[in-house]
DNA sequence: TGCAGTGTTGCTTC
DNA sequence: CGAAGCAACACTGC
C-alpha cells in the first residue's frame, strides 16, 4: 500500500486530528521494529529499546507530522521525532481502544465504525493521547517499523532519500539527472529506488509509465528526451492523482479514520492484467510480466 | 489443497 | 563492485 500518496494522506490526518496532543503512554507488542538505515541499528524487538523508546515519547507534545520518501517523522516539542515506516501492509489509525486480554479493540465508545473494519485489527503499536484516544499502527504483515531519532539528526538522515517529487525543486532537470545515475537499468527498477526519487512504488510507476507511454523495461539512456517529458509529467500527475483520491487502497491502506481510498478504482495499468487499455484510441491489452521481484503492468500497445 | 502473488526494503550471495 | 534473489509475515485468490 503506501506509496508516497498513501503516506501523504497519511500525515495529513495525523496534522489535522492530533497535532497538540501529548502522548501520555505507549504500548507494543514488540512486533515491530525499527528502521535500519546504516545509522540506526537498534530494534524495538528488544524490550530494551522499547523503554527507552517510551521514556523519549511520553510526555512530548505532537507539533507537526512531516513525510519524507515514504516514511512518517512525528516531531514532538522534547526534541524527539518518532519515526514510522509503514512497509507493505501497515497504516495508522486514530481511535478510542481499550486493552482486553492482551488485545487492543475498538472501545463501545467509539462510534467510528470504520475502525472496525477487519483490515483495521492487527494492532502492534498504541499511542495513548492526553484526550484518552489513540493513535495505533494495524498492520497484517507486521513489517512496518517504529523507531525514534533527534529532531537535530533528520536532516542528515534526509539526504539518504532522493528528491521529493511533488516539491517545487524538484525540476525536469533534476528529475533526469536522478535517472542518468542508473543508465543501463531498467527505467521501472530505477523508479522505484528511493535514493534516486523519493516516494513512487509500484502501483504509480506502472501509472507514470502508462501516462508516458513508457515500457517497463527501457533501459534508462534508451529514453528520449520527449519521452523523459511525457514521464517527468506522468510520474507527478500520477502522484498527484493518488492524493486526490485519498490514496490506494487496493488492499489495506486506510486513512487514520479507517476509511478506504478511492484510487484503487482509478488504475490505467496496475493490476488491469487482461483488460482493454483506456487510453483513448488505444486498441491495446494490460499485460502483466514479474520483474524485480515483483509484478509490472502496462499496454501491450502504446507503451514501447 | 497448494502455491503464486501482494504495496517495501535491506541483506545475502554470486 | 553491481545485480539478482530472498527473507521478514500473513493472508487472498486462482
Amino acid at each position: 500500500m503506501p506509496e508516497l500518496p498513501e503516506v501523504q494522506t497519511t500525515v495529513n490526518g495525523i496534522n489535522s486530528f492530533i497535532k497538540g496532543r501529548t502522548i501520555v503512554d505507549v504500548w507494543t507488542d514488540l512486533a515491530v521494529e525499527n528502521p535500519t538505515l546504516p545509522s540506526h541499528k537498534t530494534s524495538t524487538k528488544s524490550k530494551k529499546f522499547f523503554t527507552l523508546f517510551k521514556k523519549s515519547v511520553i510526555g512530548g507534545k505532537i507539533i507537526e507530522a512531516e513525510r519524507r520518501a515514504k516514511n512518517i517523522f512525528i516531531h514532538l516539542d522534547n526534541g524527539i521525532s518518532i519515526w514510522i515506516h509503514m512497509k507493505m501492509t501497515g497504516h495508522l489509525l486514530y481511535g478510542k481502544y481499550v486493552l482486553i486480554s492482551k488485545e487492543w479493540t475498538p472501545s463501545t465508545e467509539e462510534k467510528n465504525e470504520a475502525l472496525r473494519d477487519p483490515f483495521n485489527k492487527y494492532l502492534h503499536t498504541i499511542f495513548t493521547l492526553d484526550n484518552g484516544r489513540h493513535l495505533a499502527l494495524s498492520d497484517v504483515r507486521k513489517f512496518a517499523k517504529v523507531t525514534f531519532v533527534k529532531t537535530t539528526e533528520l536532516p542528515e538522515i534526509y539526504k539518504e532519500f532522493g528528491p521529493e517529487p511533488l516539491e517545487d525543486t524538484f525540476t525536469f532537470s533534476v528529475f533526469t539527472k536522478q535517472l542518468q545515475k542508473r543508465p543501463t537499468r531498467p527505467i521501472k527498477e530505477v523508479l522505484l529506488d528511493q535514493k534516486i526519487i523519493a516516494g513512487i512504488g509500484n502501483i504509480y510507476s506502472d501509472e507514470a509509465l502508462w501516462l508516458a507511454g513508457i515500457h517497463p523495461l527501457r533501459t534508462v539512456r534508451d529514453i528520449t528526451d520527449t519521452e523523459m517529458q511525457l514521464l517527468y509529467k506522468g510520474v507527478i500527475s500520477a502522484l498527484k492523482k493518488g492524493i486526490d483520491f485519498g490514496g490506494d487502497s487496493t488492499s489495506d491502506y486506510r486513512d487514520i479514520t479507517g476509511t478506504r481510498g478511492a484510487f484503487q478504482g482509478k488504475h490505467e495499468a496496475y493490476r488491469r492484467t487482461g483488460q482493454p487499455c483506456r487510453k483513448r484510441g488505444c486498441p491495446g491489452t494490460i499485460e502483466r510480466i514479474a520483474f524485480s521481484g515483483r509484478g509490472a503492468h502496462f499496454c501491450d500497445t502504446h507503451q514501447t
